[in-house]
DNA sequence: GTCTATAATACGATAGAC
DNA sequence: GTCTATCGTATTATAGAC
């Protein structure tokens, strides 16, 4: 295919590398040479720049961890069994130091929520998409969508903040910790 | 006084400015000019350099939030409205764009955790540090030590990730719902 | 679609004068 | 304690050839 996939190589390692070390943390010279991408074809594919790639890489993020969440939601009746799930698979790359991912949509959207609006708005979405599944589910189960409404934002936060506390303490018990209090978050 | 206030100055805007911004989106240059220090005396009173200042901010937002903890804590005998007490102060940042403090440690943690094992180590103090002021608080009111350690690791998950999702929602929503599942939280 | 070359700027850090 | 000057190296982005 002559559209080949450089456009796709950038933006996965563009992706990986924005996660795990940030907007301001990464270059494009270090995501031109890991994506193994030809050099110029970078403005080529993305004209907007580090900006634009950015944009598209949380769009990326948003859609991996979706279809992550809602996998575990779809293996069990109770949404809390599923949540528990995806909080065992997050916690797993904390057992090896080279599988860890980082923290997803999170550390963009803590450094450019205030400087870009465009990107703040991508970030936002993700948010969005993810408590949505969570408060499909949640409904589902029999719970009011008020309820379903205020505990998927407060599962976003305890996700986002558990990732951030095992990142920072190297291991994840903070994870854990989370999991076993979501059933008690659930019952209402 | 000789040894003047050049020094506190410089890491005065350091804290505000890696708060806001981070560590790699915030140049030496734009601190000292923040600062209003002598552009000659950064690396004389810091002479590790970025890292050691970002260290020494790392422990001046860890010291500013746990006053902040205690003296919400301090005010109620029932741990759950301390808690709330600290939420709803964090949460007023968010009615004004220019009130916004930022992610307190969390932004640099996720930033530099992989990469300044010293860095890692003085986030991980503050959160550590934070914790035991929710742990011991939530003891005396009659928990068990290990409830309590489990419920302060998640308490400060919560607030972390609640910060994070306000700050890109634009409005203090996510705080103000997670506020209001505390009580059920250290129920147990 | 991809290449090289380069512009323009910012970065962190150091040396040496005062 | 503070200053200026500067080194070396990143950065993002663009222009023009192929």
């Amino acid at each position: 295919m002559s559209y080949g996939d450089s456009r796709e190589k950038i933006l996965s390692a563009a992706t990986r590398l924005f996660q795990l070390q940030g907007y301001y943390g990464t270059g494009l010279n270090q995501i031109i040479k890991e994506s193994g991408a030809p050099k110029g074809s970078l403005y080529y594919h993305f004209p907007g720049g580090k900006e634009q790639l950015a944009i598209e890489a949380v769009n990326e993020m948003k859609e991996y961890i979706r279809q992550k969440i809602a996998d575990c939601m779809e293996g069990y009746a109770d949404p809390a069994e599923g949540i528990q799930a995806f909080l065992k698979e997050l916690s797993c790359q904390f057992s090896c130091t080279e599988d860890i991912e980082g923290l997803p949509v999170g550390l963009l959207a803590a450094e450019t929520s205030l400087k870009s609006e465009p990107l703040r708005e991508a970030c936002h979405e993700a948010y969005k998409e993810w408590a949505s599944v969570y408060e499909e589910k949640i409904v589902q189960a029999g719970c009011s969508e008020e309820h379903a409404k205020e505990a998927s934002t407060v599962i976003n936060a305890m996700i986002e903040g558990g990732i951030l506390l095992s990142l920072t303490a190297k291991n994840s018990t903070p994870l854990l910790y989370i999991s076993s209090c979501i059933p008690d978050l659930l019952k209402r």
